[in-house]
DNA sequence: TTGTACGCGTTATCAA
DNA sequence: TTGATAACGCGTACAA
């Protein structure tokens, strides 16, 4: 590979000369920046990161954490990836399978450590151990952006972590909302048991809050797999799946039926569309139903889900940009970024969370 | 951050001496390398990778580079990277989005170049834009690893190029035994137009000779979207759900109908679900269906899917296995990396090509 | 406007 | 068994 050291021999400058000219950087006669140049295109010179960082001290690799890789996880990523490269930082990719020892934890931050990349974003932080990996690193001076979790807002406010995350009750409320355009008066909401009532308390939010302004009568179910235990972060929620089985045929039961419900996700929901439709009920015309996170499941799924999407693209192009204003690089902005209409922010020392909102698909289930 | 010379002032001896005795390389006096050590986890030391790579000229970065993610890459992806950071190397991610310019192609070039990764996976290469650029890479010296397609193995034998993929014919040929042993005997395969005759012949073959093993009758129908255009490769398979809808309805038209369908893919099987069940046919009851993937909309349809898995973990692993004899690291195994028993070897090089054998997954659909 | 020389944190060559 | 010292490729005071 030709270096700066090629490129000045080739041209008769020195190499200090070649440095200013390829960087635009100081003063430089113009036909020896045009020789230089041209030298360079010849010789197909390519920087060298690794020098240039050893040098500045400053690394152009932004960390990925994640705990797991779904496809909306998968999403995100891509959209951080792709807003990254255009302000000429990389990404790295970091999983951390569900291991929750210390030991874990510490060989996670030294890895970190000795890669010492200009940022990492933590792809959703649910569980304490979780947290306190965010927390060392951030002890540690690293900057973090966690995505999905409102983590960063409950945390102590003299760290450079700040967050960007879905609002998710103004997805439901919408919601409830576009359902009683429809047509429909007893809207219910079919959460999971924990998550409904501890994990995930704004869905539930954006559901009180719709019902009570449209003057209809709530109702909330919890359920859960009897058959299988379930996760919220694996690879694979088969658990909520057999819970939306479960919801549906207690659903059944009640003496006068919903005409619409709203299930905490996707995965959920094709749960209580499995269940109806083994009892022979008919979506939507007997009920309506949606979900929420946009899965690839929910398009293939008969009927189509009608389901609330979260901005994964975005959410991860937000993060970079949070990443370049932060680092100081004026951010090359692509499509796609804008935030949702919703967006609120909240300070954060040097950084501001950044809320997006979230979007209504409105398919064959509904 | 302490570095090699604050650990050689710390203790009084040279940086030398540090070196050698952290890194276990020469000589060292036994009580020096202890004091050594110690004063190492005292200050915290961590190695500086950038600063290890630009001397030794050696990358520990390995270079994922993918057209797009789904679910199934990133499984890919997730199994890659366990098993590189098990070897002390690391993953990063370069997404090209579906630009087939010249322009694009020399950009990423560019880009991989200035990184000097030590090695690339190419996660899917199906088009002649995208041979271009795995050429351009493998002539440039850089180690490729080729995901999915064997293209490696159809590709001039004077490089170091290698594939991992996955015997699909084999798993199709698995799939209509193991209909016929549940009863089957008119079983039907569902391809898509344009894929089922050029792109993936190998499907066809395993059906091909499971029928003809067991003396049946070929029913071979090609279908396509008629609403949509579709794409292989793109993030969402719509077109492919579409050509499903429209071959259930193809098939109904037919005077006998199958009574066991494999489809090209999850997605298609999805679609012909979607139909059968808007005519009111029973799955598996009159007709089984099974798929190809192992997407997670097959765990969540109704009924769910049985279908073809491709181990994509240890595709990932296999990949992260192979660079490591290639670059000489012997490498530290995990679980979850055998290949499959149908497993076979191309040589290569220095690499061999490896071919993983699917699984059938048995679930409600047949 | 240009060139010299040093340093970033490591590894590697030699001579001691 | 050790320690100066030179690289690796690049950026940048400082001097010219």
């Amino acid at each position: 590979m030709a270096g700066l050291k090629d490129i000045a021999e080739a041209t008769g400058v020195s190499v200090r000369t070649v440095s200013r000219a390829l960087k635009g950087n100081g003063y430089v006669r113009d036909d020896v920046r045009k020789a230089v140049l041209e030298v360079a295109t010849k010789l197909n010179y390519r920087p060298n990161r690794l020098a240039q960082s050893l040098k500045t001290n400053r690394s152009y690799e932004i960390l990925a954490l994640a705990w797991s890789i779904d496809e909306l996880h998968a999403e995100k990523i891509r959209g951080l990836e792709v807003a990254l490269r255009r302000n000429n930082y990389w990404l790295s990719l970091l999983t951390q399978s569900d291991d929750s020892s210390q030991k874990a934890a510490d060989a996670l931050i030294d890895e970190v450590i000795s890669r010492s990349p200009a940022g990492i974003v933590i792809i959703g932080a649910s569980f304490p151990w979780q947290y306190k990996i965010v927390d060392k690193l951030t002890d540690r001076g690293f900057n973090c952006i966690i995505l999905d979790t409102p983590y960063a807002d409950v945390k102590k406010k003299n760290t450079s972590v700040a967050g960007v995350y879905v609002d998710r009750q103004s997805g439901v409320y919408d919601s409830v909302h576009y359902l009683f355009k429809k047509g429909h008066r007893r809207i219910m909401y079919a959460g999971l048991e924990g998550a409904g009532r501890e994990i995930d308390q704004t869905r539930l939010k954006g559901y009180k809050r719709a019902i009570k302004e449209l003057g209809l009568t709530e109702m909330i179910g919890y359920y859960f797999a009897t058959q299988d235990k379930f996760c919220l972060d694996g690879e694979i929620a088969a658990g909520q799946f057999v819970a939306g089985r479960c919801a549906a045929e207690e659903i059944l039961k009640m003496d006068k039926l919903p005409d619409a419900v709203q299930a905490f996700t996707d995965v959920m929901a094709l749960g209580l569309l499995d269940g109806f439709h083994k009892a022979g009920i008919k979506i939507p015309q007997d009920i309506a139903i949606v979900g929420f996170d946009n899965r690839s499941a929910s398009v293939y799924s008969s009927p189509p889900l009608t389901t609330i999407a979260q901005p994964n693209r975005a959410v991860g192009a937000a993060a970079a940009e949070m990443f370049m204003s932060l680092l100081g690089v004026d951010s090359a902005q692509g499509d796609g970024v804008e935030d949702g209409d919703g967006a609120d922010e909240h300070k954060h020392g040097r950084i501001e969370s950044r809320i997006l909102a979230p979007k209504l698909i409105e398919r064959e289930s509904s």
